[in-house]
DNA sequence: ATGGTGATTGTTACAATATAACATATCATG
DNA sequence: CATGATATGTTATATTGTAACAATCACCAT
């Protein structure tokens, strides 16, 4: 994620082709699912279900936690989202295009959520799990630290 | 992990580790924290922090979660004990001599969570997370799947 | 030995995360 | 417009994790 961008693109963008692949996929991205991928894509951070919930009741009061797990369920299954293990939270996905197993760095500083491909280390793990003879489902792979904005403006600090 | 192993070794192994960085470093292996130690080595798999708490309650009568979560905290800090992200369950660390960052491989069958340094991995992520200029703190690396042995078990029933 | 200090544990209460189960409503289609 | 599948409403509860403060214990200097 560069620090600046125009995020309304990275909606827009999201929620198209959220819409376009549901179509395509014969699924349906109901009033709910979608003000749950569009409060999802509100900023880079990973969001918890139960702010998500409770920024969902303006638009539909009758919601309950249930209304949201079923969403972010729905959500994930169509590969939208990402659910971040370390944090219980969730962050859509910006690559709905190429595999769905991607790198996350996730800043402590600013919250910020970036996704990244990192094919070398894919095929690192690839091979270690030929090597340990494993069948892989599902991965996760997931870093905490500063991001490149943060580190900058921790050093700055401390030199100042 | 070897599918057939004398695991009482492996339990001494890691309380006597613990025990003797504890004494190097200066911090104390009370019983409790012992006896949670014990308890997440009983096996190789994945244990949640209210398991621990029911099976502690024979030794430690007066056991509350708090009573499980410190313990858990401490044997983290320490580097003995491995929280699953993906589970929200932790498991004994089987390297306490090199690097305290490892894949995690955790079979869905049997439950088993092995334990790989992954060296090669660990050299792409560092690798991607320099061309991301990300500082990083912490990683998580989790694969869920099956073993060797039970992707075995698998193909033998489907072919029987 | 003894008293002070920080570390550890006891205890109560509660916050945060997630699911089960069943009723109702809506949708897509014949 | 009837029907089955999908989605949502609703209530209740299970699971996971913390906060806050009191009591106790371990260690060290005197």
């Amino acid at each position: 994620m560069t620090h600046i961008h125009n995020h309304s693109n990275c909606i827009q963008t999201a929620l198209n082709n959220a819409s376009q692949l549901c179509s395509q996929r014969g699924v349906q991205l109901t009033d709910i699912r979608k003000q749950v991928l569009e409060l999802i894509w509100e900023n880079h951070h990973a969001v918890k279900a139960y702010d998500l919930l409770e920024r969902i009741k303006p638009l539909q009061a009758a919601a309950k936690p249930a209304t949201i797990y079923r969403a972010l369920d729905f959500l994930r299954e169509q590969g939208f989202i990402h659910r971040v293990e370390s944090l219980n939270a969730f962050i859509g996905c910006c690559d709905l295009k190429t595999a769905h197993e991607q790198l996350l760095l996730i800043c402590k500083q600013c919250n910020d959520v970036e996704e990244r491909h990192a094919d070398l280390v894919m095929q690192a793990l690839a091979q270690e799990l030929r090597n340990a003879k494993f069948v892989a489902h599902s991965k996760s792979i997931e870093v905490h630290g500063l991001c490149e904005n943060c580190s900058q403006t921790f050093n700055e600090e401390i030199s100042a």
